[in-house]
This record gives structure tokens, sequence and C-alpha cells, in this order.
DNA sequence: CCACTGATTCGACGTGTGTCAACATAGATG
DNA sequence: CATCTATGTTGACACACGTCGAATCAGTGG
């Protein structure tokens, strides 16, 4: 397939790596957005736009350096498959890292796209 | 516990009108979200996870006077009732108001709620 | 009252998404 | 190697969602 479009900012980036969607965009206040710059940000938006993964996103970004074990945090009501299906999601959007450390996964916040995100919606 | 849930700080607010979103939640990262937490916050997150809400929001927020007639912003590249539809969805995550004046209808964003998304994702 | 334009609602259709159980994989440990 | 725990993947299913054309509602003006 041919590689979806992205914006010039953003590097190629790997095949299933994060999307790389951090540092895109002026404030949403601040002109039109195009459909380019649109579905590069919905992105963002959607993969927050699930109560599980806001509730795991929250968890992972106010554990102890940004970063928890998904034992931590697997307490929100689903099947551990989803939350494992909800984390990669997240990662798929550019906001969480994985690591594997021996027997247990952790997850990191990016925060170049918490960043870019809070810049979306800083009007100043 | 009873049905829906709504956070002390909402209004109970009528039937169809905004879900009343603004005023509500931490930084993501000062504590892990409660569900009612999470529920409520991700209806504003999913709202603008679609490049097509995205843009019309983006469009009335970038207009004079954060204010735009559906006429000025419903070249998104969708036929007209989707950008009704969008528009009402919009409208019902509490991002949006509208105001009929004569023939046209104005949308208008929603201060408080733009502040508290960027008060969501702002760390410190 | 009737025609015209702007905007919403309705009904239908195809696709996307969240969820789970079952299975598979990775490391640690016996 | 066998086994146990911690995560991830697969397949299936119900439901939500985005989209459109057609019908409808709201104002304006002839």
């Amino acid at each position: 397939m041919s590689n979806t479009k992205v914006l010039p900012l953003l590097e190629p980036d790997t095949e299933s790596g994060p999307e790389s969607v951090a540092p895109c965009c002026p404030p949403l206040t601040e002109r039109p957005f195009t459909a380019e710059e649109a579905e590069l940000t919905a992105r963002m938006f959607k993969a927050l736009g699930d109560p599980v993964r806001l509730r795991l996103f929250s968890a992972v970004a106010s554990h102890a350096g940004g970063e928890a074990c998904v034992c931590d945090i697997s307490d929100v009501g689903v099947s551990q498959p989803t939350v494992s299906h909800h984390l990669k999601k997240l990662k798929e959007a550019g906001l969480l890292t994985s690591e594997r450390r021996g027997t247990w996964v952790y997850y990191s916040v990016e925060p170049s796209a918490l960043a870019s995100m809070g810049r979306l919606l800083t009007s100043e």
C-alpha cells in the first residue's frame, strides 16, 4: 500500500511504529485545519476518546516517572486481552511507548505527544 | 449505585442539551481517572476524534468571534446532512452552541470546554 | 399561499470498534 | 524440559459510527 500521507514536519517513521503525531499543527483556534492536519490530529483525540483508554493513559501518566507496569494499571473493569488491545491503540497513536523488562512490560507516556495536544487547545 | 452517574459539579441539564462537560477533572497526569471521570471526559475527546468534526470545530474556533455560519464552514468534503450531523455531535459534547438568526444558523465555541480540555493536558 | 434557499431529521447501508474466550508467546523458575 | 505467570494475538460477535439521498422543517420573498 502506498504510504498514507504524512505531513512534512513528521519523520517518515517505521511501518508499525507510533504514527508520529507529536509535533503537528497550530492551535485549533488559529486557522481552519486542512484535511491532512485533521486526519493526523484526530488520531490522538480518537485514541483518548474511549473511557477505558483514558483511564489507562491517566494511570500511566500519573504513575511515578510517567511509567507503569501493565499489572499496575490493568484494573479498569475489562478483561486482560482488552487492556492489551487498548494499550496497543494508545501506542499506535503515539501517546505511549512500551518496553519489556524481564517478566513485565512497562508503558511510558510520550511527553512530546502530551505537549502537542496541550498546544492545540491553548488559545492564549 | 444508581443509574448513569453525573459528577456533582455538573448540572443535570436537559435531555438533548450539551452534556455539560466543561468544568471537570484534573490534569491527566495528576492521578488515575475514575470510571465516571473517564466516561465524561472521553466524550469530548471522542467528539474531536473525527477528522471532519475536527475541521468543523477548527473552522468555527478560528472564525471571527469564535462564531460562524454553517454556510461558511460546510466545505469539508462531505454532504450537507453529514455536516449537520457532525455539528450536532459537537454540540452534544458541549464544545459548540448554536443559534438561529433569520435564515442562517450560527455555531459558536463553548470557551469553558476549550479551557477545560487544555487543563487536562497541561502537566504543571 | 407558494416557491425558493438554508439547515435538520430520517432511513438505510457498509464499515469500524470494543469486548471476550481461546490460543499463543516471552521469561522466570523448578 | 516442564511449568507457571505475565502479555500479546486471533477470531468472532454485537453494536456504534460515518455517510448519503430523500423527506422535512424554518425563514424569506414574490
